[in-house]
DNA sequence: AAGTGGTCTAGACCACGGT
DNA sequence: CCGTGGTCTAGACCACTTG
């Protein structure tokens, strides 16, 4: 009987703190996961195991099983059973933040110098990059972001006129072009990728760089409501910049 | 009375498909958030007026309200009532997988070559990553993984012996040292930083890469019960490898 | 047919915050 | 005090999978 003598570890495992018991549930559950007792695969005791074992309402074990397999712990199928989940991937935030509020967290000063604001005809690389017909008119902005007097970051960025149409007539020192996006288009979703590359000479310059320093490069295409809005190539300088990000386990 | 006016827009939008109900009435609230009906701060109708007026149990209303509030959507607080929540911060996820399963899932075919793998006694900067003593013996390792025959990665790693005393005798063509760690210490948190930065000579020549090329650089620093357990330094080279994410609202 | 998880109900008691 | 959310119970019916 493996679930007989696993549900009195699970029992003994259950301690008399005064918390919630479907919190307590979910605590002993964890335990016995993290600590190796019940390996990946491992089936759980059923619902009605566990409300006849520890004397709980099912309503109560459901909602601690339901919790954990939204957590990742565990693996639910519909008249098969419970089972501990594989061991999670990998998956790490790193966050991506408004350059300017990133800057003012730093408590320092950010600035903004447009190099080109400007309506132009898309080429197929741009138009297939919004989704919009080759020779469509689409919006065009470069500019440098600057902490205090340094530029910290060269932003080439396309925007489709459908979603925002008065792109061109912002004032970019008081408010960023990705803050203005936000506002007048409500971003669903988004991709971007990561990458490390040489700059051109132009780029080079703009961003007052040395000969031979390579780039951090995002890539941003963002998305509202199925259309694409915007797609932003966002290059740093290597020795100014790094993206910074933290993981926990189970997360 | 605002909330009965409320109340009536969210029986209207709650539709009558084929779905459980608790579902509906979340989908029916994120509608009344998400199109501005009911903007930030604004009070979300308590719970038996919920009741009352959709004519579901509390449990039900209970469980749609718990998770929308786990979700973001919902701000809630006990003895004063629900609110719609901030609109959240835009935190993107990047993924940082195993190498080893990486390629695995393009269809390639992975494999390593061991530079290094010895004990060393930590210098200073070592022992302050590994968070152990300055001079104490310490396991370090060096190795190339291919894809197909392409070096993608130097893997350089730091490795604090009590946490994996066998770190040295295992055979590393089976398994990469992310894995095996993995396996005998249950990594709980970590913290990586991405930057560019340009290979020395040894690297650029054990990463086969051109001059002048530059790299991705992942350090990693991984935590296991509140001991570092391990500090990688990743270096890709720039051509041949990106960081791919992607990212929802109210994700 | 038996066991599983998925959902729902109509009650109940409690802790908290504002009046 | 009253209304709020937080939790818990003891039932119930259903859809699904497996033998």
């Amino acid at each position: 009987m493996t679930e007989v003598s696993a549900i009195a570890q699970l029992a003994a495992a259950m301690g008399d703190q005064p918390a919630p018991i479907y919190q307590r549930v979910k605590q002993a559950i964890v335990s016995q996961i993290t600590e190796g007792v019940w390996p990946p695969h491992q089936r759980v005791p059923s619902e009605s195991e566990l409300v006849n074992e520890l004397g709980v309402s099912r309503m109560t074990i459901n909602r601690a099983l339901r919790e954990l397999t939204s957590e990742g712990y565990l693996m639910r199928m519909q008249g098969v059973g419970t089972f501990v989940a594989e061991q999670k991937a990998w998956t790490a935030m790193l966050e991506v933040h408004n350059i300017a509020d990133e800057i003012a967290g730093r408590g320092n000063t950010h600035s903004a110098r447009i190099v080109t604001l400007h309506e132009i005809n898309a080429d197929p690389e741009q138009a297939a990059m919004l989704g919009v017909a080759t020779g469509q008119k689409i919006y065009h902005s470069l500019m440098v972001h600057f902490e205090n007097a340094l530029p910290v970051q060269l932003e080439d960025r396309l925007v489709n006129p459908a979603m925002a149409p008065d792109y061109l007539k912002q004032n970019y020192d008081l408010q960023t072009p990705y803050t203005y996006l936000m506002q007048v288009a409500p971003l669903t979703a988004g991709e971007h990728v990561v990458e490390a590359v040489m700059p051109g000479v132009q780029q080079r310059k703009l961003l007052a760089m040395e000969e031979h320093e390579p780039c951090l490069l995002i890539r941003r295409q963002t998305w509202s409501d199925s259309k694409i809005v915007t797609y932003a190539r966002l290059l740093y300088p290597g020795s100014r910049y790094k993206l910074i990000g933290s993981f926990k386990g189970h997360g």
